[in-house]
DNA sequence: AGCACGCCGACT
DNA sequence: GTCGGCGTGCTC
């Protein structure tokens, strides 16, 4: 008999093979098959005859592993392939271990739950979300930062454990998966199990083993923990489900909040999405009934919560300004934390010392070679450098175009604002904290150190800091753009900018001491910025939503976008006309472009993008997949799809 | 004629 | 993705 197998490349289809054992082959089932003149790992994907057109003597399944990938699971990847346009192949990739290892003896202690203290409201959650515990549905636990979401969902955990089943919990990133592992730790008496894609090939090996085999286990994992062929898993929570960081863009372009849903669904379990600010989908599923809401309140809160006010740069007289960047009023309480010995945190979110390097004499403005896109200007190493393709050089004495020496650095990085801090302000010691100077796990825990000792006055940080850290002493945050981005090209930039603000608005004064927050900006009466500052939650989703729905935007209608990049400008638009003629006409579906994206040249490709808008319960795989059939793309150019698009750079 | 390079399709 | 076939164009 022949079985359909797919192989880890970038085709779409699978691969027919003559199977030659007696045993009868399983769907799911790994094996070794040869491809061109070599051998691979694959996966049969069906037993079902093919009729195939293929003219040669077809090859022979060169042996199997006794490892078979659950039904739900393989069904779970058809989906994903079928919903994301991934083809087969390149998901099977991220499926397969990187060598196949049978039999691996690794000892594991069985978790000893601590027994936690549940107010009687967390009790009522938990009760609500263990009542559903074994059908597929979506149920959103809703709560501010303290009002103890995570203990809730770790005691559901704990009890679908306990029956015996797996748990995955998702996290958005890697760098909160270490303080939330110790947490666990505590919690359950032994390190559960993370994943993500950092972890020796030993563990690696381990956990996908694991999970496999059906043993009671739970995971701690980034997005790529969706790819675990779990086999008994009975529940999937995704923490801070609002998190851009869900959403993968690179090779396989994913929302894994979405596709976790998917799996729940395909598992036919519950999913719990969490979060303090949850996102406008998550919102509008909730008013739509397809998902639970159990909100839990924390009767401290309103006491808890750091007063916000916002400072307007707008009025501000030159005469009236100390610094260039910072608002005399955040400057006070700066040097009135000083006196307090109390740390103050600042945050920018911009990495080195200026964003843009402009020549005073002829306005000329550095731009990368291989990017449309400003150079930025560093000085803790003293160097132009762009952010996109990481092209570096000297910052040059004079302008390249009129060779005057009137080259100024433009507006402020966290570098220069704590330059600044440092010349105003002799005595403070300030720590600058970005990606650049804090990369490596050593150098974040010195960071955290020199602030918890009380080392540092003021910090100045990237977004960076706005994630997993709270520091009892910082009792002043001051944000100096946050405006920034409300006006982005990005469709949830509002939203984003509201989560982003609420949370970093949550840094200061959870304990005993109060704390208070600056909002610099120039938009003072902006909505959003007002809603963040009254902490008022109901006015900006109404709003929100309210200008979604007019413009039939998510969570109202749904996007696609499709990126054509390509070396050759001309051949790029050529293919983009092409494109734009073959475009199926169709009443549900709205083509618009193609425009130059965003960022139209980025490492030496430029880049146009169409952008199709169209009902939720509308299919547009089947639309996309037409219409590219019309036309024969020049194997010189790139052509990305990315259904339900978080960024449209 | 002989070979290097790069385009481009096939992979069961 | 990766390999190999083959056409173009350059060198000996």
């Amino acid at each position: 008999m022949n079985v359909e197998i797919v192989v880890p490349s970038i085709l779409n289809s699978t691969l027919t093979y003559i199977w030659p054992f007696n045993v009868l082959p399983q769907v799911g089932q790994l094996v070794e098959v040869p491809l061109k003149n070599s051998t691979t790992t694959g996966i049969i994907w069906s037993l079902d005859q093919k009729v195939i057109d293929f003219k040669h003597q077809l090859k022979t399944v060169s042996s199997s592993y006794p490892l078979i990938l659950p039904v739900n699971f393989i069904c779970f990847l058809k989906k994903f392939a079928d919903y994301t346009l991934t083809p087969l192949g390149v998901l099977t990739k991220h499926v397969l271990p990187k060598q196949i290892i049978c039999k691996e003896t690794y000892s594991f202690k069985a978790y000893h739950f601590m027994v936690a203290e549940l107010t009687s409201e967390q009790c009522f959650a938990k009760n609500a979300l263990l009542d559903q515990i074994d059908t597929f549905n979506v149920s959103l636990l809703d709560g501010v930062t303290g009002s103890g979401k995570t203990e809730i969902y770790l005691e559901v955990a704990a009890e679908v454990y306990k029956s015996k089943k797996q748990v995955l919990i998702l996290l958005p990133e890697i760098s909160l998966t270490a303080q939330f592992c110790q947490r666990l730790t505590e919690r359950f008496g032994d390190k559960p199990l993370v994943w993500h894609s950092q972890i020796t090939p030993k563990q690696r090996n381990f956990i996908w083993h694991r999970v496999l085999s059906g043993e009671p286990c739970i995971i701690l994992g980034a997005r790529s923990a969706l790819f675990l062929p779990f086999s008994r898993l009975g529940l999937l929570i995704i923490d801070e489900e609002h998190d851009a960081s869900y959403k993968q863009e690179e090779v396989i372009i994913y929302n894994a909040r979405d596709m976790a849903i998917l799996r729940a669904k395909e598992e036919n379990i519950q999913a719990i999405l969490v979060s303090a600010t949850p996102s406008l989908e998550t919102i509008h599923n909730v008013a739509q009934k397809k998902y639970k809401h159990i909100q839990v309140t924390n009767r401290f809160y309103k006491a808890s919560l750091p007063e916000v006010k916002i400072l307007s740069m707008r009025a501000l007289k030159k005469e009236e300004r100390t610094s260039q960047w910072i608002h005399p009023s955040l400057f006070q309480e700066i040097q009135n934390r000083l006196l307090k010995k109390e740390q103050s945190l600042l945050f920018l979110n911009r990495r080195g010392y200026a964003p843009l390097t402009i020549c005073s004499n002829c306005g000329f403005k550095i731009i990368c070679t291989a990017c449309d896109v400003a150079l930025v200007q560093h000085k803790n190493q003293p160097r132009l450098h762009c952010h996109y393709c990481d092209y570096t050089q000297p910052i040059p004495e004079a302008c390249p175009q009129c060779l005057q020496p009137d080259l100024t650095p433009c507006g402020p990085g966290v570098e220069r604002l704590s330059e600044e801090l440092v010349r105003l302000l002799p005595e403070t010691k300030v720590l600058s904290v970005t990606s650049d100077l804090v990369n490596t796990p050593k150098r974040t825990q010195e960071m955290v150190d020199k602030i918890q000792n009380n080392e540092i006055d003021v910090v100045v940080a990237t977004q960076m800091l706005s994630k997993g850290y709270h520091f009892s002493n910082i009792t002043l945050v001051g944000v100096i753009d946050a405006d920034m981005g409300l006006n982005g090209p990005d469709l949830r930039c509002a939203e984003r900018t509201y989560q982003q603000l609420h949370q970093v608005a949550g840094r200061c004064g959870r304990e005993h001491k109060p704390g208070v927050v600056y909002l610099q900006t120039y938009e003072p009466e902006h909505l959003v910025i007002k809603a963040v500052a009254h902490w008022d939650r109901e006015s900006f989703i109404d709003f929100e939503l309210d200008d979604r729905e007019h413009h039939y935007m998510p969570p109202f209608g749904r996007l696609t976008s499709l990126l054509i990049s390509g070396v050759n400008n001309l051949e790029t638009t050529k293919f983009c006309r092409q494109l734009l003629k073959a475009a199926p006409i169709h009443g549900q579906v709205t083509v618009m472009g193609p425009v130059p994206a965003p960022f139209s040249k980025l490492k030496n490709q430029f880049r146009w993008r169409f952008l199709l808008k169209y009902p939720r319960d509308f299919s547009i795989q089947v639309f996309i997949k037409f219409w590219l059939e019309q036309v024969k793309k020049p194997y010189n150019i790139r052509l990305i799809i990315d259904i339900d698009p978080q960024s449209f750079h």
